[in-house]
DNA sequence: AGTCCACAGGAAGGGCAGGCGA
DNA sequence: TCGCCTGCCCTTCCTGTGGACT
């Protein structure tokens, strides 16, 4: 066989006609002008939010609905449309939008208000100052003139079970100590029960007019696809039959559309580098690879104590069907921890960690009783079976186990 | 019906790092 | 340099709990 040379590579590589036309059309930051299937919201947040443009406060919304379902899309549209009329008439009106899922931005109540106060030009410390100064410099910087802000904080969910509802509450009451400025928050959430465990003072604040986004349906997946192959591939280079299967495929995961165009572009990739028309057999590859790579995502960004509890219950489920309890899992990693020279936490924090590592979705933890014999977790793998020893062997190599 | 197990999980607080102003 | 602040990770102490066992 003749080797190719790297340059030989690259030569063929520009000289073959790409599938794609605007692999951007298939990202997550892509905002397309036409969103399907969400004219009625989008039609209810702007009636909701046009009073801003005759300097009257508009309602706060809260908004809910599962990942993908296109809030934060619909929301950010809204606002470019809003950002295009208040510029091209001089409307004094700020839109900010924060995600709170973003570590060290906007994931605790200090950083949210010094990350606000940034976006109006004030340069505020990452840390060090008592949180009511923060609030007093925030203050200041939006009353300095008159106009109507408006602050998305997406991910709100998050932002809240971390560090309470306490900042909901400051922020909604805000108006009290504003003499030129109003604020008008919208808050988005994946968690649909979220707003119950809100305080109730909170909660009649925020949910002014509440707005539900339903998932997508299989067939609504399929004409989001269409219009996203349509600006991302080039004509022909696609079996039609596809866009069905990444739709059905995300239509089993609640209708979620990110996950309908992520496969989508993976598997457009995957062809383009098998050299083939996009087919349906690399949507399968697609799909098995984009599991895979969440998961050692994760797995890579755990922390070290994070990492050593989940390879002791990877290691305690080995070679057995039934699943393991807390009280093993912790004697496990206190071996591992004793031999390997580590620090050993202890069990009330182990069990913080199971919770996470639960949360994350790399394992299911269940709470049991086992009567006579006390209560505890019952904690299987939530990983493909495939994968688990590929990622134990990491682990392995990362921690440096003994 | 009462006991008891093996935890779950809440509350409080310690210790440390990092940043600020005086 | 010092005191003060926040964020983060962790421990200690405690109460609560579901159901098998007595």
């Amino acid at each position: 066989m003749v080797q190719m040379s790297a340059f030989d590579f690259f030569e063929e590589y520009l000289d073959k006609p790409s599938l794609f036309k605007n692999p951007d059309a298939l990202t997550l930051k892509f905002n397309p002008d036409n969103i399907p299937h969400r004219d009625k919201e989008i039609n209810l947040i702007a009636q909701i939010l046009a009073p801003a443009l005759k300097q009257v406060k508009p309602s706060n919304i809260f908004i809910y609905g599962k990942p993908g379902t296109g809030k934060t899309l619909v929301v950010k549209n809204v606002l470019k449309n809003m950002e295009k009329i208040s510029g091209s008439k001089n409307i004094p009106l700020k839109l900010i939008y924060l995600n709170c899922k973003m570590q060290n931005v906007a994931d605790t109540e200090y950083r949210v208000v010094a990350q606000i106060s940034r976006e109006f030009g004030k340069d505020v410390p990452i840390t060090g100052l008592p949180t009511n100064e923060v609030y007093n410099e925030f203050f200041s910087v939006v009353d300095d003139t008159k106009q109507v802000v408006i602050l998305v904080l997406d991910e709100i969910d998050v932002l809240i079970n971390k560090c309470g509802d306490n900042i909901l509450y400051n922020l909604t009451r805000i108006n009290e100590n504003l003499n030129n400025a109003v604020l008008s928050i919208i808050g988005i959430s994946n968690d649909v029960n979220f707003k119950n465990n809100l305080e109730p003072r909170v909660k009649s604040s925020l949910g002014e007019e509440e707005i539900i986004f339903n998932p997508y349906d299989a067939l609504q997946l399929k004409e989001i696809l269409h219009q996203r192959a349509e600006l991302a591939f080039n004509e022909s280079s696609f079996d039609p039959l596809v866009i069905a299967k990444c739709a059905a495929y995300a239509a089993q995961q609640h209708g979620d559309a990110r996950r309908a165009i992520a496969l989508f572009r993976v598997a457009g990739e995957l062809a383009e580098r098998a050299n083939k028309i996009l087919s349906e057999e690399f949507v399968d590859m697609a799909e098995k690879q984009l599991e895979k790579d969440t998961v050692m995502e994760l797995v890579k960004n755990l922390t070290l104590q994070s990492k050593l509890v989940f390879y002791s219950i990877i290691s305690s489920l080995k070679n057995r069907v039934t699943p393991a309890f807390t009280g093993e899992i912790f004697e496990f990693y206190n071996h591992i921890c004793n031999r390997n020279g580590l620090d050993v936490l202890t069990q009330r924090r182990l069990s913080d960690l199971i919770g996470e590592l639960d949360m994350l979705g790399l394992i299911n933890a269940k709470v049991i009783s086992k009567g006579r014999y006390g209560r505890t977790r019952e904690i299987s793998l939530a990983v493909d079976a495939d994968y688990v020893n590929k990622i134990s062997i990491w682990l392995e190599d990362d921690l440096e186990l003994k």
